[in-house]
DNA sequence: ACGCCCGCCTGTAAGC
DNA sequence: TGCTTACAGGCGGGCG
């Protein structure tokens, strides 16, 4: 579920409850949420430690903490951080809890369990989580222009939707904001990445900032079966904005002329308008 | 090397 | 109403 806007607003929302604050205790749940590591692992490298930073990469939290190790949490389709009050009923898979002073919580959940809850550190960061290593630029915090993304276009003929969902390519995008993406840029999703000219790429650079930076000011996108919020327990309003996404068959708002197409393209349905996007 | 497809899980909505 | 099926925001591994 979480993309690059709903995960900076997730961390946005734990930076007050966490920043300078120990973690006094870790209750564990269901073993899948933390199977890279193992329970003793976590449990060694997260109490008594203090949260110093609250970081993000794409789609990847980052708490740094004092000991030097770190704290990485995957959201991917359905986990969510939530802070309680210890007193607040713990919500259905309840996975892992950092309990902090003043009975404050931070609630891993995730009915899917596709999410996860790692620590490492600066020796076994390597062979823990290279995934992290393969990142490309997060628009958000890196290094991202014309040059960065014509480096990695010219060298595929992949479709575009395809390229821009590639984590390696660029750090963040999901399936929601790169529609929303390639709409603004006028770009359709199957166009090779190849044929993609100069002037094109100046425009996709710019849709991916944009639109990724409306999103973040806007608290994310939370469908209708709400399973994104923040850690306070609220939704995002972006979805009132979407052109595109989970608009099949209806007409295009930017053109009026075209209906909103979907088919799936690296196996994941996109939605494009074929009058304005070429 | 690249590009595509499947599996991982559960919940929800749609179809019969 | 109740059962079955399809589909969902992501990602890694394995295959051709």
């Amino acid at each position: 579920m979480p993309e690059l806007p709903e995960v900076e607003t997730v961390r946005r929302g734990l930076v007050e409850h966490v920043v300078q604050r120990r973690i006094d205790s870790v209750e564990l749940g269901r073993e899948r949420a933390y199977r890279r590591v193992g329970a003793d692992r976590l449990i060694a490298g997260l109490v008594g430690s203090t949260v110093v930073s609250v970081d993000r990469r794409g789609k990847y939290l980052l708490f740094a903490l004092d000991s030097t190790e770190t704290l990485m949490v995957h959201l991917r389709m359905s986990g969510q951080l939530l802070v309680h009050d210890a007193t607040t009923p713990r919500p259905a898979h309840t996975h892992v809890v950092l309990n902090f002073a003043n009975q404050v919580e931070v609630r891993f959940v995730d009915p899917r369990t596709f999410g996860e809850v790692v620590v490492f550190g600066p020796d076994d960061a390597e062979s823990v989580v290279p995934e992290l290593a393969r990142l490309g630029p997060d628009p958000l915090v890196d290094t991202f222009d014309e040059m960065v993304l014509r480096r990695s276009l010219v060298r595929t003929r992949r479709a575009l939707k395809a390229v821009l969902l590639d984590q390696s390519v660029i750090a963040g995008i999901g399936n929601i904001y790169g529609d929303e993406i390639l709409h603004r840029a006028r770009l359709n999703p199957l166009r090779p990445a190849n044929r993609v000219n100069r002037e094109q790429t100046r425009r996709l650079v710019r849709a991916v900032v944009d639109v990724l930076n409306e999103a973040v000011s806007a608290g994310g996108s939370t469908l209708r079966d709400a399973q994104y919020v923040d850690p306070q327990g609220r939704a995002g309003s972006f979805q009132e904005r979407h052109r595109v996404y989970g608009r099949t068959g209806q007409s295009c708002v930017t053109c009026d002329r075209g209906r909103i197409k979907s088919a799936s393209i690296g196996g994941r349905t996109s939605h494009w308008c074929a009058v304005c996007q070429r």
